[in-house]
Order: C-alpha cells, then sequence, then structure tokens
RNA sequence: GGCCCCGUAGUUCAAGGGAUAGAAUAGAAGUUUCCUAAACUUUAGAUCCAGGUUCGAGUCCUGGCGGGGCUACCA
C-alpha cells in the first residue's frame, strides 16, 4: 500500500532532517479532503517536538524530502499544520491494474489458523421472531462473514432456548384451551401458533391474579400464588423429571416452532452450522454446578438453593440452582461454553450476538467459566448491540407493539414490488425472476437499514415510513450495481490498463476509494462492526454515481480512457457485491 | 441508591485527538434529444450546559442537566 510506503519515507525524511528515529506506525497519513489539493495527507504536528520547528517549516522540508526520495510522489504543497502528496496517475493506474486480477478483491483468503464461532439468533420457543431478533440475525450473520473474509474459519450456531417455564406455559394453555388446535388446522405458522398460547396463558393467568387480589391477597402474593402458574411450575419439574407426556407434547409442540422458524431463516437467508439446545446442555450445566459445590466454588443456603460468589470480581453472588433444584438460564450458559469447547477445541474465540441488556449476564458468565479454571473464557466475548426502538418508544409484547419478524419481511418485499413495478424495467424477467428481484431489494433493504447503525448503539425504527427506498439506502447501493452491470453488458471486452492514460481527479479518487476496500474488510472485523462496511459503501457508490453522472464512459472517443473507465465500473461492481455479501445482502444484474 | 451506556441539523445516522463537524431525509431551486432519473447538481440548517487537559476536543477528564439499560429463585 502507498501508504506505508509513504510511512517509510517519512520516518526517513525525520531521520535525515532532524536526526530522529520515528516509528513508522506512528506516523499519521490520511487521505487529504477534498477541499484541498492532494491525495494523501501527512499530518506534521505530531513531529513538531522533534523537528524543532514550526508546522509550515517542517512540512515543507518534510514534503521537499518526499518529493525527492518517493518516485510516487508528483507534489506537494502544505496548508496549516498538513502536507499534502499529490500521487502520480501511473501510480493509481498501476494500482488499478493490479487489484483487477482478483474477483474477489479485499477477501482474504489465507488462513489464519483462527476458528471462531459465532452465537446469534437463540430465540425462545414460545414466541415468533421480531423486530429485535432480526438487528441480531443480521448482525451475528454478517460478523461471522466478515471474520471468514479475514480469513478465520467461522462456525454460526445458536443455543435454542427450548426449555424452561417459558415453553411449559404455552404447553397448559395449549392443553387447556387448544382443542387439538395444529399449525396445519389453524393453517399459520407453528411459531405463530405456539406464541398464540403463550400470550394465551398471560391472559389466564392476569384473570385469576385479579381474582386472587379481589379475595384479599396483595399483588405480590396474588402473581405468585395464581393456580395457572403454579401449575406451569408443576409442568417444569415433570419435564425435569422426563415424565413421557410432557416430553412428548413438548417435542411436539418445539416441533411446531422449528418448523417456522426455518421457514423464517430461509427468507432472511441465513444458516446455522451446528445448533445447540439448552435441553441438551442444561444437564451439564447442572453437573459443572455439583462438582464445583463439591470442590468448593459454590455454596448451598439453607433453602437448598446454590449460589456462586463473585465479590473477588465485585460482583453479586449469582444464584445458579433454585430451591426447587431447577435450574437457570445461567446454569445452562455454563454448560453450552463448555460444551462448545468441548466439541471445537480448537476455537480461538467464541462471541455471543446478544442485546445489551445482557451485559451483566455475560460479564458473570465469564467470570464464573474463569474461576472454574477454564482459560478460555478470556476468549469469549459478548457482541452487544443496542435495542431497536421505534417511535412510540420501547416494544413492548404487553401493549401488543411489537414488529413481527415475517410480517415486517413481507412488507418490505411488497414495498419493493410496488416501487419496482412503477419503475418498470422488467420486460425480459420471468415472473419467477421478478419475485426473487423483489425479495431482493426488500431485504436488501431491511438489512442494510438495520446493520447502517453501529451495533453498539440503540437506533430508531420507524415501520410506517417501513423502509425508504431513496438515499442510504440498500436499494441505493443495488440500483447502481444493476447499472453498471447494463453498462458492461453494452461494452466490449476489457483490455489490460495502460498506466500512462490520462485520467482525470474523478477517476483517481475513484480508484482511490476503491483501493481502501481490504483496510475496511479488516477494520470491520477488528470492531466486529458490519456498519463500517455499509458506511464505506455508501460513500463508494456516491462517488460512483457522481462520476458515472458527469463523464461519458461507452461514447468516449479515446478508447484507452474508456477502457479505464469501463475497469473502474466493473471493478465498483465487483466491490460493491463483495461488500453486500459480507452483509448478507444480494445484488441484481437489473432492477 | 449503586454500576454501565448514550446526548451532533426538524428527523434518522457519520466523524481512528487533527483542516471550514459529514451524509441522508424533510424544505427550496435546477438537470433527460445522452451509458437505467431508484440518479445527479445547487441551497439552507447541528456538537445538552459549565469548567479542565492539549499546538489542536464532538471525541479525553471533572461536575451538572436530560434519556436508556442492569442491579430477579425471568429469559
Amino acid at each position: 500500500m502507498i501508504g506505508d510506503l509513504l510511512a517509510k519515507v517519512v520516518s526517513a525524511g525525520m531521520t535525515d532532517l532532524y536526526g530522529a528515529s520515528i516509528d513508522v506506525a506512528s506516523i499519521q497519513i490520511q487521505s487529504t479532503k477534498k477541499e484541498f489539493e492532494g491525495d494523501l495527507t501527512v499530518v506534521v504536528f505530531p513531529l513538531l517536538k522533534v523537528s524543532k520547528k514550526g508546522p509550515a517549516d517542517t512540512a515543507e522540508e518534510l514534503g521537499q524530502f518526499v518529493l525527492e526520495n518517493c518516485a510516487e510522489v508528483d507534489s506537494f504543497n502544505v496548508v496549516k499544520g498538513f502536507l499534502n502528496l499529490v500521487i502520480s496517475n501511473s501510480h493509481w493506474l498501476q494500482a488499478l491494474s493490479d487489484q483487477l486480477k482478483s474477483n474477489d478483491f479485499g477477501i482474504n483468503r489465507e488462513e489464519s489458523g483462527k476458528l471462531y464461532m459465532v452465537e446469534y439468533s437463540s430465540p425462545n420457543t414460545n414466541k415468533p421472531l421480531h423486530l429485535g431478533h432480526l438487528r441480531n440475525i443480521f448482525l451475528g450473520d454478517s460478523v461471522a462473514s466478515i471474520l471468514r473474509a479475514n480469513g478465520h474459519k467461522v462456525i454460526r450456531t445458536q443455543i435454542i432456548n427450548d426449555r424452561g417455564i417459558h415453553i411449559c406455559k404455552s404447553m397448559l394453555a395449549w392443553l387447556r384451551f387448544g382443542q387439538g388446535e395444529t399449525p396445519e388446522s389453524a393453517g399459520i405458522k407453528g411459531d405463530k401458533l405456539v406464541g398464540k398460547y403463550y400470550v394465551a396463558f398471560d391472559v389466564a393467568y392476569k384473570k385469576e391474579v385479579e381474582q386472587l387480589i379481589g379475595d384479599g391477597l396483595d399483588e405480590e402474593e396474588a402473581k405468585k400464588e395464581a393456580p395457572i402458574l403454579k401449575e406451569a411450575q408443576e409442568m417444569l419439574k415433570k419435564w425435569e423429571a422426563k415424565d413421557p407426556e410432557i416430553s412428548s407434547l413438548w417435542e411436539k409442540m418445539n416441533g411446531w416452532v422449528y418448523g417456522g422458524f426455518n421457514v423464517s431463516y430461509k427468507t432472511m437467508g441465513v444458516e446455522f452450522d451446528k445448533l445447540y439446545y439448552e435441553s441438551d446442555t442444561y444437564l451439564l450445566g447442572k453437573k459443572v454446578v455439583e462438582e464445583g459445590l463439591k470442590t468448593g466454588h459454590y455454596y448451598r443456603k439453607e433453602d437448598q438453593s446454590v449460589w456462586v460468589n463473585l465479590s473477588d470480581r465485585k460482583l453479586d453472588d449469582k444464584l445458579l440452582l433454585r430451591a426447587d433444584g431447577t435450574s437457570v438460564y445461567m446454569t445452562q450458559d455454563i454448560g453450552t461454553a463448555i460444551q462448545r469447547y468441548q466439541d471445537f477445541p480448537g476455537l480461538s474465540g467464541l462471541i455471543y450476538t446478544v442485546g445489551n441488556e445482557q451485559e451483566h449476564h455475560f460479564k458473570v458468565l465469564f467470570a464464573i467459566l474463569e474461576k472454574l479454571g477454564y482459560d478460555w473464557a478470556q476468549e469469549c466475548s459478548h457482541l452487544s448491540y443496542g435495542m431497536v426502538d421505534l417511535p412510540t418508544g420501547k416494544m413492548k409484547s404487553r401493549e401488543g407493539t411489537v414488529v413481527d419478524a415475517d410480517d415486517l419481511m413481507q412488507s418490505v418485499v411488497e414495498d419493493a414490488r410496488n416501487m419496482t413495478q412503477e419503475r418498470g424495467h422488467l420486460d425480459k424477467l420471468s415472473e419467477e425472476e421478478k419475485e426473487r428481484l423483489y425479495a431482493t431489494i426488500g431485504l436488501g433493504g431491511l438489512k442494510y437499514y438495520l446493520l447502517r447503525v453501529d451495533p453498539k448503539r440503540g437506533m430508531m425504527f420507524n415501520p410506517e415510513e417501513s423502509i425508504d427506498l431513496n438515499g442510504n439506502t440498500g436499494p441505493f447501493v443495488q440500483y447502481t450495481f444493476a447499472r453498471i452491470q447494463s453498462l458492461l453488458g453494452k461494452a466490449d471486452k476489457l483490455l489490460p490498463i495502460d498506466t500512462k492514460t490520462g485520467i482525470a481527479a474523478s477517476e483517481k479518487n475513484l480508484i482511490i476509494e476503491l483501493l481502501k476496500f481490504p483496510v475496511v474488510v479488516g477494520e470491520a472485523g477488528k470492531q466486529l462492526n458490519p456498519s463500517v462496511l455499509v458506511n464505506y459503501t455508501y460513500e463508494l457508490v456516491k462517488q460512483f454515481n457522481s462520476f458515472y453522472q458527469t463523464v461519458n464512459i461507452l461514447k468516449e472517443p479515446d478508447e484507452q480512457l474508456k477502457n479505464v473507465r469501463l475497469l473502474l465500473s466493473d471493478c465498483t461492481a465487483n466491490v460493491i457485491k463483495n461488500a453486500m455479501e459480507l452483509l448478507g445482502i444480494q445484488v441484481p444484474d437489473q432492477m
């Protein structure tokens, strides 16, 4: 990279001019702001301590040195404390020509030797997926792809929370009110059906609580004593005791849920390599807790509940087994983590994509694992992301404001259909291809929207407006790709680049932007942050559109220049495609 | 109460301690005998407040004010 080369030359210049040795890595080189002349800029302020001269003089002397000692530099200028360098066109053209050799420019195919497990989605089996899951799933899926593009091996996984009091609630409600209803008989997805009974439980439960309060109990007591809740708790105990009737009901209803989830995942275009079920791993968790009791890592209270003391980590004591012996979320999380490292001993890291409301939970989990002596606990990390809020505030199932994932996906595809039919560039497509295109655009827009924001931050989602198709959006990027495909379809075969071709700033700037792509992929991987890729892609696309709009490509009379422009277009399309792929977004050849 | 995160144009988002804080959208004004106008061009508009560190602060520190999260024998 030219930046590394320049840093070396600047470092040498500092030695030559001022007798100082400066660490190459500490030299700040950035792209020149567009209002100034130049391609790359050296920030000289940090060098003043060593040069013992003013910023203008230092920059001037350094600029002269760089000009003389670096063939790639054509000229320089100094503005305030900034040394702006103009790099030769032939260097940029050479770079363009080199990078074109590879279709997967920016994607690192060299094996790093590292294997990461990325967990995402991880739904409960008592209710359907919603908007919050979509942010989670798109984020985890994209991060997995980004890690792979950085040369790592990746296992996509989830933990399915298929046991616990919540699923017992759905089961109980179905037994009581369901009259044998099935997804087939009801004509709805299995996850939706089970979710319906989860809600039915809640309704019945509330009624009972009110009744009890009417009978004179205080609220807290009533919430504990409601018969339907006690029955659900009883059911959980029976389940843990492997009661055959409960087990088969549980299997049946979970089967419905998985059927429903799989339909949703298929629409999203995400897959998993390995699934973990809480019903399998919680036993291992329990076993570990029992052992921890013996070794003195944990202690038992008088009421028989089991706790871990974490005061040495400045954390509160954490419950691991309830007084009735049943396990909690933390118990199974311990088991699952251990199971994963047993299954994949070569793991270099375990990444949990889970909302930031659980930051404390993971702090505790990692502390417990570390305390148990698992060194790999230090490699576990919580990829925490902010909640998705609605204009009306938080999504609340109680208030019925939860945005259902299936409904949302359907509605964005519907929007895409309407928008696309309005424009009408679809003459040659079959009905099937059209449907695929609507899905590509609608889901692409949705993914882009949810990945655009830095994961760490909360974000706002306005379902009324649904997904905008103008501006900084997925379809905007897709449109640019489609337009380039159309352009290339009309062009002759591309020729090798003549590095002496006279190019203008618009071509040069585009090359510079394209060359940033591998760096951006690396950065996105380091930060586990797809939004840096989104922002980059948007920047690139805007620049290309401006370029496309102002120059003629096919009609350019100078064959060499025309060839460069076509190659640039091809290259831009390729970067768009690769970047979007890392975001889980497809690009259409026409739209 | 304690711990953590966040306050940037009307709105939704950017900005590795570096130049005059960028976009998008909504607003105003333009561009099609021409490669897809889902595009492009122009225009107006913002760092919560008060201190401090620094050659330089949206960014780091302290104190306010405002918002969110966690602090469950829920998940």
